[in-house]
DNA sequence: TTAGGTGCAAACGTTTTGCAACTTG
DNA sequence: CAAGTTGCAAAACGTTTGCACCTAA
């Protein structure tokens, strides 16, 4: 479990660092704080959020340093860019092999990740009838979790 | 054909007649002709989109009554808003019976809908399976249609 | 008559950008 | 040293709001 953890943020440094000397970018100290930060971050972050992290270990990091790194790594695909509805957007590491969907709370705001590969299929079937080469794709179902149904009743 | 469209646009009428008169809200002019423009508009406007053919018939409308009348068309449920990460918002007709999803080709920004109950169904089942209590859903399939491979083949 | 609606412009919150100073390779 | 990067503050963006005036009921 732990080794493939480390397997896999060394794969996504590797795809920084490739995609960077490809580019004739430069590693810069705050660059590696916001990244290493985000790599190692789970679930969803607002600019917010990373901004307090990577803050606490490097405190004259502004807004935009972290946006442009978060440009940055969404150009060369290790972070999503989410919008759940607030008008906030929110980043999450692009783990290689992953690709799950949300189940979000509209009550408690909370976040539920979920893989359904049956869903997956019948969105290629989608894709072929209408003969889109399928690129990516954003399941989001919005409910009350049961936790907030309790609440209520 | 026409009489099933003509009764739908009925219906949108009589939901919003009824969701105002029950919160004491006013028919003016201003909100007759952003209503009848949004009802009779197809696809997903912006608000420059629906602003621009409300001035052709109202000069002087202004952003924030747009902005006021489709925030009221989606507290009646008449309106849907989308965001399809352009930053722009955009407003669909809710039209009764309907929900349908998207399949959006990045090259030239195509939209096309579809429906697909097999994944609703699906959806309905990992809902139940953590419990929540399902409201609505967001599925968006990015991808290349086939104008746009052939473009680039 | 009065609660609600309008248009304007200013305010808003998030994100981007221009720029001078500073690093990296 | 040249080219890329940073932090700051200002600008830009879409959207919302305060307010004085207007209008439907």
């Amino acid at each position: 479990m732990e080794a493939h953890v480390e397997r896999d943020l060394e794969q996504l440094r590797a795809r920084l660092n490739e995609y960077m000397a490809r580019h004739g970018l430069r590693s810069t100290g705050q660059r590696r704080v916001v990244t290493e930060m985000f790599f190692s971050s789970q679930g969803h972050l607002t600019i917010e959020d990373l901004l307090e992290q990577v803050r606490a270990e490097e405190p004259k990091i502004g807004y935009a340093t972290v946006y442009r790194t978060l440009k940055l790594l969404k150009e060369c695909g290790l972070a999503y860019e989410r919008h759940f509805g607030d008008g906030l957007s929110r980043y999450e590491v692009a783990w290689a092999d992953e690709h799950h969907d949300h189940l979000i709370c509209i009550e408690c705001e909370k976040i539920i990740e979920f893989e359904e590969d049956n869903i997956e299929n019948l969105q290629d079937q989608v894709a072929n009838k209408y003969g889109f080469k399928l690129v990516r794709h954003k399941l989001e179902l919005y409910g009350i979790c049961p936790e907030c149904q309790a609440k209520k009743a």
